[in-house]
DNA sequence: TTGAACTTTCAGAATTTTCTGAAAGAATAA
DNA sequence: TTATTCTTTCAGAAAATTCTGAAAGTTCAA
């Protein structure tokens, strides 16, 4: 494999968003090329192209490999450990998102909860709760219903996506539907 | 306004968040503070409760009004200037995906299309290519989908959050629903 | 069991990000 | 105008993060 400008500027390109993702620099540009590597490479080869140490090669693929984003390929008669990106690039986006959900949503809603559970010492904690109340709602809300549309299988997400704010003209519709069909599920 | 330890707690963790959300832990800790302050505060105040620069106090309300996050409010017969969090707290969160969208996503999808323009010069580009492809198409659809929803009125967005995988169900409906209502609008 | 070929670890170096505080700027009142 | 009270800016300090490379660890063939 070899970097020519397009490949670069990829890669570069996914280290800088990487961090938005939570991992690093380096982490993203070697996971950016093993997404775009026909080839599973091996550590050296990736700390070559990407002119970093062999070490930071290894972190960054034990990191990519707690995120399960990579997997580990063994090759016949090579002693060397070959790494691949793991699944399609849905299957990629819904494990960034789980990942981030364990480290920080849920982290977060945990705290806030336990906030809620305390007693308002005066004024300006009782509108804190309050606040803080909100906050948790929608959280909660934003979390389950990621969640729910992850379980989703790949054919309705798509639909789902294909829609678009035409899901507005479905939901008008829907209200009707739902109440008739299944009184008081959860609304 | 008081750092109690139940306040203290929450502006802490949401200081460490906000570094997840774009911005860094200080600016996460000021709008914390905002979030759950009633009355507006100054900036002075806001450096002595958390314990940091004025210098830096500044530089935070400049970044979160930049992500139009908090507002001036001038006081009657006051020199200074008093800050306030914006909106309800389903804006707030309409305004973070809304900027991290402008920030992030749009040059990302910028530079894909640039690269699928690009002529492959060989088998590996080819490839890469292809799956760079892939990501576009992803990214696109939830930049779509996403920016869809924020056009949808509270109301309805809170039915579809309800609706958790319920989803499924009234998909399966909305097909034969849509084709026959609008045919071939966009799926 | 040894040695070759690899991987991992981690202390300290390098880099990047954030923060401070002094100085400059702005608004207002007298 | 000057004095006062606030805000902003920004160079350099401090802190946090990331990276390197040498050493230790692992695996396997012979």
């Amino acid at each position: 494999m070899q970097l020519t400008p397009m490949i670069e500027s990829f890669v570069y390109h996914f280290g800088e968003m990487g961090s938005r993702w939570g991992f690093n620099r380096t982490v993203g540009q070697i996971y950016a090329l093993l997404v775009i590597s026909e080839e599973p490479l091996c550590a050296n080869e990736i700390g070559d192209l990407l002119g970093i140490s062999r070490g930071n090669v290894s972190m960054g693929l034990k990191e990519l490999g707690s995120w399960q984003l990579v997997q580990v390929i063994h090759k016949q008669g090579e002693r060397r450990e070959f790494y691949q990106s793991r699944g399609s690039i849905w299957d990629m986006a819904n494990r960034v998102f789980e990942e981030r959900r364990k480290r920080e949503m849920d982290p977060t809603l945990t705290l806030l909860r336990d906030i809620m559970m305390d007693e308002a010492a005066n004024q300006e904690e009782i509108y804190a709760q309050k606040r803080i109340a909100e906050i948790h709602d929608l959280l909660e809300n934003i979390t389950e219903w990621t969640q729910s549309l992850q379980s989703l299988s790949p054919d309705k997400l798509n639909t789902l996506m294909k829609l678009g704010s035409g899901v507005g003209k479905v939901l008008e519709f829907t209200d009707t539907f739902l109440s008739k069909k299944e009184p008081a599920k959860k609304a």
